[in-house]
DNA sequence: TGAAAATAGTACAACGCTTTCCCAAAAAAG
DNA sequence: CTTTTTTGGGAAAGCGTTGTACTATTTTCA
């Protein structure tokens, strides 16, 4: 059999409670008495067992990650597991483990999530915001399991969560279009029933009105997830009497058809229309133009998402609910330089 | 406190081994006293403390990933997480639990590796072959850990891997191109160093010469990470004498510059010039013309890791080494149908 | 010098479950 | 009816730590 803390004791002379304390760096111990356990440990090649540690200690170090894990993912949305590597390198650092729990819809979500919050597995939970139902709310908020939702739910519950500000994002995108002089701007999104959509919206028109931009009848369009249909959106509105001088984007591959578009049209960027897009993408690098992106860490979000949960897990009274993570402005060649305030 | 198996045992009138037995279904309860202890559990909200029981029979259930998960990892290796989705699809439905650490640069990669390998945390573990050196190799096996390796090491130790047939890969796409009437074909791969790059390459040429197909001094090019330089490479190539009727590359990005090289240069897709990639990708539906690709189905990579590591810890003797994915060609328009044998 | 306080280490009861060995009662066989 | 076999269930010994309460020794201080 393997060797245990009593092995160690009986060798180097001492109780089990001593070694114990060597490997806890508890202050009672003589530096003498310590180094000579530490010695014996390394003779015996002995490796603390971390099952009966949390066990008997009632905490595992082990902190689950729920999203969706069903094939294809990675493709659909790389952003979920660059805020699990984000996630994990916060933890990690503090001798947490991260396990991954598949919440897709081949999944029974419900039991997985019962069995988290009451099987005494896990310390607590980083749950991907799309996981999240009012059911499966309130059972979190009964059992009070420490966790952080990635995304601030739909509806309101008492839930923790972090988030990146969408509205903000919106804003940005408008507050440099603005700034660089575009008077007439449009935006092509993916569908009126997603937040992401509604969110980004809502700051650019925030910033049209504060600065006086017209946002016609038909500027704000959508794709519905036909991506390719940006194309004859941008065509349509190029034939427009008086056509938009900038159009938001909101996704690269959206943006992509745009931009096909507006060759096609005859359109100069930034000169006739200026564009903008949001989350950078290695895509990116293989469009022509580069376009100009405003973009979150996601990693960020992620490692946020592990530092807030840690706090959390200290002190289970905490409420947090914050956005953590701001978008930044990469400026590429659809947008001339910012030349307002 | 919480509810432990005493508690039950207590209300149900049975003693604790009793209650145990419910739990894993022994065989030697009468259907009776189970259907009460049940009916005890769901009453007292009871869910066992699976600390306790791994500790009691000293496995886990846990399984670790190991893998470099390092800022911006997704978008420069999306397959590892794709593998990850499908490990943990296997391994889920045997109640196992996938724990991601990660062996990228900033980590200590040797010391987790040791804390995993006689730690006692995990039952198991899959580790991505990058993370390998002799060294860590050596570990794994004086240890003697149930371990698979995604990827074949470049050394030869008796660790368990599966893998991909790169080699097959190659053949597969000579062999269609072959087949469709190419009888000159161009090579543009990554680097010469790399295994991807080479066991490809092998593969083509093993093709090459069974079906007596020329592959002149200059048809194998290397971008060297550099994919713009795709481009410039095929120009060049166009240029020839008499120039391929064929190209394969080595990845989606390179593939791109390649076909605007071919537009630039007036050559007809799949009429004067057929082209071929490795791996599909979201990114294929983007292009113009969608490329034919050999494909690898990388989530069933991992699940098949899953399943082989499994069985590894279930017989530890077991040598598993083998290719579990085969390569899989679909057909768009920048190749002409299989027309041949 | 003697009492109080600080220091270093020990004994032992948890922790919640699994599993082996054992026993009683019921069923089957003689 | 006994004896043997089968069946259902219980008692108790772990599993490897942690952490509290305690003791023995040394140091400090009046």
């Amino acid at each position: 059999m393997s060797v245990s803390i009593k092995d160690v004791a009986t060798k180097a002379g001492v109780s089990i409670s001593t070694v114990s304390k060597v490997i806890n760096n508890w202050p009672t111990i003589s530096e003498a008495t310590a180094e000579r356990v530490r010695e014996t440990m390394r003779e015996l090649d002995y490796t603390p067992n971390r099952r009966a540690a949390s066990f008997s200690r009632r905490a595992s170090w082990d902190l689950a990650f729920l999203a969706p894990l069903d094939k294809g993912r990675v493709f659909a949305d790389p952003h979920l597991f660059e805020i699990m590597c984000g996630a994990n390198s916060y933890v990690d650092k503090k001798n947490y483990h991260l396990t991954v729990v598949d919440v897709s819809a081949q999944s029974n979500t419900v039991e997985s999530m019962r069995d988290i919050v009451s099987g005494q597995i896990f310390d607590g939970m980083i749950v991907h915001g799309s996981a999240i139902t009012p059911e499966i709310g309130k059972l979190i908020i009964d059992k009070n399991f420490p966790h952080i939702l990635i995304g601030r739910p739909e509806f309101e519950t008492g839930l923790c969560w972090v988030d990146t500000n969408h509205v903000l994002e919106g804003s940005v995108a408008a507050r440099h279009l603005a700034g660089s002089g575009c008077r007439s701007i449009a935006f092509i999104a993916g569908s009126p029933s997603g937040k992401l959509s509604r969110e980004r919206i809502q700051g650019f028109l925030s910033v049209s009105r504060e600065r006086r931009i017209s946002v016609p009848e038909g500027f704000i369009r959508y794709t519905q997830d036909d991506f390719e249909s940006g194309y004859d959106i941008m065509r349509k509105l190029l034939k427009l009497p008086s056509p938009p001088d900038a159009v938001i984007c909101e996704n690269n591959s959206t943006a992509i058809w745009v931009l096909k578009a507006l060759k096609d049209g005859g359109a100069a960027l930034p000169e006739d229309v200026s564009l903008v897009t949001f989350d950078d993408y290695p895509l990116s690098h293989l469009m022509d133009p580069k376009p100009t992106v405003v973009d979150i860490d996601v990693f960020d979000l992620g490692f946020q998402a592990g530092r807030a949960l840690l706090q959390k897990i200290r002190n289970p009274e905490l409420q947090i609910q914050s956005y953590t993570t701001l978008p930044r402005l990469i400026q590429r060649s659809t947008t001339a330089s910012f030349s307002g305030v």
